[in-house]
DNA sequence: CGATAGATTGAGAGTTTTCAACCGATGTGG
DNA sequence: CCACATCGGTTGAAAACTCTCAATCTATCG
């Protein structure tokens, strides 16, 4: 993991917050006065929008550094982090984050190549959400939260609020899927057979 | 402008390399070897798609940098620089982006602001092309670019580009807002009465 | 075992795109 | 300085992809 060398400070911070599924850590429009680091546990940060729409937009694991987009850019919180698992998160004062930066300026070189790569991730999907198709936006989710994650059971909603569609087409295409054996499904969670296989896929050749 | 304290070396660059429209400065794919400062002019990212559909990332006008995401995240550029007018760039190599970095620390700090800004607003976007209708987008869109930059003649293709949208459909919502007198048309170009009216305009009730 | 959250499937609607044909602006070279 | 070539813009009609709505079913967990 990229933190290896900062971890320490992280790690034995005194404040420590726990969270079960569905519960809050923070709420868009709040001001960042922390920064979070997640010793256990999966949380997904979603924007909410007016009318009520969820995007998903980053999944954070064990060992991530949260909220630190915001502390950086000064601004307040754009999205809101929900807990997907019970979990387990050490709070970093702003303080304590200053005080980690000066010691350590390469802490700040770190934050910058994830929130640059971060950066990319989602102009990447901005332009995805323009020139493929839903099925084509929703295996790629699938693959890339299941890869990541293939211990939790991402419900069809995440997967629609991540690749931008609904949890009604997920359900189909994941129907087309499995008919073609290319997933297999178990109960509300699915086994992805051949990853590379997936991706190839093309609906119109079946 | 928030680097007027890291200026200096960008500034006083001694490779400078100029540009037309529609020249590329860099290419989606290359390694990137070099951080640009723009010294005059308008460079729009792009990122094109297998297809050939583009998507309009990031807009860069004089005064700042550019090639960055990229150079912080060590991964090829994801897109494409493209020049907009005729611009001036200086080219700053890597060891003299070091050089600035380790005399400067807080160039870092700024760095990490800007791209984490960015973060926020592409993720914005990423939920607005979920539940924003086109019109409302291409609004949003027209009133950002042309208030940042309201001497250059955006295309409709441009706007098109920005928003998620194609410049049939952006045509078509330039006539309408014409219509409503939220924008007056001048050649190729258009002016913005009032920003604010523009941006509550509500297509239904109209 | 019952309650509840999540999943499935169908049918119909609607926004936006696509395709096509035509028009107008801009600017460059003779 | 005009003529023309080219790039950009306009408008219409039709198609398409997803979404929305609705009804029903099934996991999962206390």
């Amino acid at each position: 993991m990229i933190f290896d060398e900062f971890i320490e400070p992280f790690v034995s911070s005194p404040v420590v917050r726990k969270f079960k599924r569905s519960d809050i850590v923070y709420h868009e429009g709040d001001r960042p006065d922390n920064l979070y680091y997640l010793k256990e546990g999966l949380i997904g940060l979603f924007h909410i929008s007016e009318s009520g729409k969820e995007t998903f937009l980053r999944v954070f694991s064990t060992g991530m550094i949260f909220g630190h987009r915001s502390h950086f850019a000064q601004t307040p919180y754009h999205a809101t982090a929900i807990s997907l698992t019970k979990s387990e998160v050490s709070v970093i004062s702003k303080s304590l984050c200053e005080e980690i930066c000066s010691k350590n300026p390469s802490f700040l070189r770190s934050m910058l190549q994830i929130v640059s790569r971060d950066l990319g991730n989602a102009e990447l999907r901005l332009s995805g959400l323009q020139d493929k198709s839903a099925m084509t936006r929703i295996i790629e989710a699938m693959v890339f939260l299941k890869l990541k994650h293939p211990d939790y059971t991402w419900t069809r909603k995440e997967i629609a609020e991540f690749s931008g569609s609904t949890f009604e087409t997920v359900t189909r295409v994941m129907s087309r899927l499995a008919d073609e054996g290319l997933i297999v499904k178990e109960g509300r969670d699915f086994i992805i057979n051949d990853p590379e296989e997936l991706l190839q896929f093309d609906p119109d050749q079946g």
